[in-house]
DNA sequence: AATTAAGCGAGACGGTACGTCTTGTCTTATG
DNA sequence: CATAAGACAAGACGTACCGTCTCGCTTAATT
């Protein structure tokens, strides 16, 4: 959680909302901090920023959030939380599925659009140990996880090999993709997808 | 270059250091640079206060550097630009190698001295493009060339398939190293170290 | 009349206690808002201590006084509406019946427990028309008012000329003492109070 | 002394203007500060009013006054340090001089223009005693001594007896003036100044 | 050796933002 | 339906830094 906890709620409850809380602000709020953040950059972000965009006192955002790095994450995971629902495409063939999608990927990655916020987010997570936490397991874990399932189906399918360690692999096809991506160490290509997901598969294969 | 130019050197050159500036000054200045963003993180790192742990105004400091990243920069590679000169051990076994090498990078990334400023380097170039290129150029992609050489050697020596992208192989090796170091993904353990390498390794080999 | 009227009175009517007012409350707020002044000073006290020291919503002092300088106004004069009641004693020796009831309240104010809410209501009068009209009105001029009426009662007794301002001499008298008091401009002793009334009286005898 | 001190002054010395300071934001905080006081009043004069109205950053004030009571006081005291150079007049006859500088002092009181200020020093002091004795010190006190001058050169051409304390008689003309002016008491019309005047030289005259 | 001018420590300056505190209004739920 | 509780928009508080700008002082490099 990166919210403060709600004041008012019972102990050892989910900590959610408390019924006095305005929804209007907290929707302004996160409408607010995404248009600035793509604006002006996450250094340049700030609370009053935010504050005078939205129409809302400071207080109503210190009284919910402890930074801006936990403002932004929430207002960007208020609207994705189920945007891994469904998982990766299985069509039975490992490598285009995984090519089609890390194509996709790396067509949004590129969009400069969304690299402000994603990028600022990433950023706020290396800085603050507990946005990185909250980072880590509500938007790049679920990422990671699907992955990961779409692996193991293909290991139980006997298209990839039993002794593999699917996480691993999973992280063999993202990491160098999302490293490429946040320190600008190359080109986020189809080319490259293309390459990295062969080259990545040939060690996967039941060896004859 | 993240240094300002010299203001008195020939338009065109490499912008070297003015005879007049002062050696000590700036050694300060690295010095307390480093020292603080051990202490209090990136973030709260300030240019008044490098000033005043250096005994330096803060006017030597905005003379020569843009940033604080720039400062931060400069300071971490002023005593590490040997730090590739060596290349990687090749005792013809490419996998003991690596594990060999990425074993001890490991307890280094795991030690809590080292990550503050590294991290804020990392952090520091996301958001600011010109410090990322500089960053990437001095420090992360001579890291990556001497494992892109290694795997180089091992493909002439028939160890590696000839049809492997070297590069992206080297990415695929250290990407989820440095991924799940950065953002906290998961440990960085030596048994991870050698899966990793063992996973990769697979899928590099020439074909029966 | 400083606290607001009573919403649900009668126009026309004197303004009082409404039926449903919370007597309880009423006194809270008096005793946490002197209290408080003479803890903080009038400056650091706030609607929002009284309220919280009182046990006490905030709007329950918004809905029955219209500034910090009103409740205090009313706190102070909640029990002092009979001080005066009784007058000055009249012993028939004027400058010795002064000289007793000045050295008394010389006392009283040279005390730091009076000094606070005291001082904080001259204060608080200076600046708001309408609070200095309420506190003159009840504190100030009932105090003054005795020492005309002992004055007029000296006149009358043939101690005092015909001729002479009682109004004014009762001033002559009082203002110099709280001047002393309340802008620091010098000691209230006892020493000072006998050659105040001497010096006043000495004018006020009928010529022979 | 209500500024802060010099910092960089020697120790001992009279803690003047350093240096560095700029004079130019210092008359600007002194206009702008006396320009606010009389347009909103002293509760409502703002640090932040003073400093945006005067072009001048907040720190700016901050670094060399203490309180905005303390900025208001060197800006009232900044012209009118000579104004009681010259001691009242003395024409011979004492009740006449002291009526026609009471009368011209009434008026400039009544002037609604110069109370906002006056009274807001008088207010602030009342609160902080730092503040009061620099205000007694600078503009109260010079005020009355004039008047005991005055007093003294009566007393010694026989005017005034040989035994009044002139200081305790000072306060009774002056302080009835100034209490019915700061608390409202009563109006400030030469009528009353004349009588105020005549009864107290009433009580001073050499005994026949 | 004397002169010159850049670099330097120091720190004031106009600003921006911080995170906190209080104001006066409004809303909810409690008794 | 007045109350205790407290969220809310607004805005001032006093502090910390920003990046720019003098101010004298020190110290090479040039006369």
């Amino acid at each position: 959680m990166v919210s403060k906890p709600a004041p008012d709620s019972p102990p050892g409850s989910a900590g959610g909302t408390p019924t006095r809380r305005s929804e209007r602000s907290r929707r302004a709020i996160f409408d607010a901090a995404l248009a600035l953040v793509g604006e002006v950059g996450y250094d340049k972000l700030t609370i009053e920023g935010i504050a005078s965009r939205a129409g809302v006192g400071k207080q109503t955002i210190y009284r919910w959030w402890p930074s801006k790095a936990a403002v932004l994450l929430d207002a960007f995971t208020a609207d994705s939380d189920e945007d891994y629902a469904e998982g990766l495409p299985d069509t039975g063939d490992l490598a285009a599925d995984l090519k089609f999608v890390l194509r996709a990927t790396a067509d949004e990655f590129n969009d400069p659009a969304f690299q402000a916020p994603y990028r600022a987010l990433a950023v706020a997570g290396a800085n603050d140990e507990e946005v990185s936490r909250a980072f880590v397991g509500r938007l790049l874990e679920p990422g990671i996880r699907v992955y990961v399932e779409r692996l193991r189906a293909a290991q139980e399918a006997g298209e990839v090999a039993a002794d593999v360690d699917v996480r691993v692999a999973a992280e063999m096809v993202l990491s160098p993709f999302s490293q490429r991506w946040l320190m600008r160490t190359g080109p986020l290509t189809h080319e490259f997808v293309d390459t990295l997901v062969d080259q990545v598969l040939r060690g996967l294969r039941p060896r004859g």
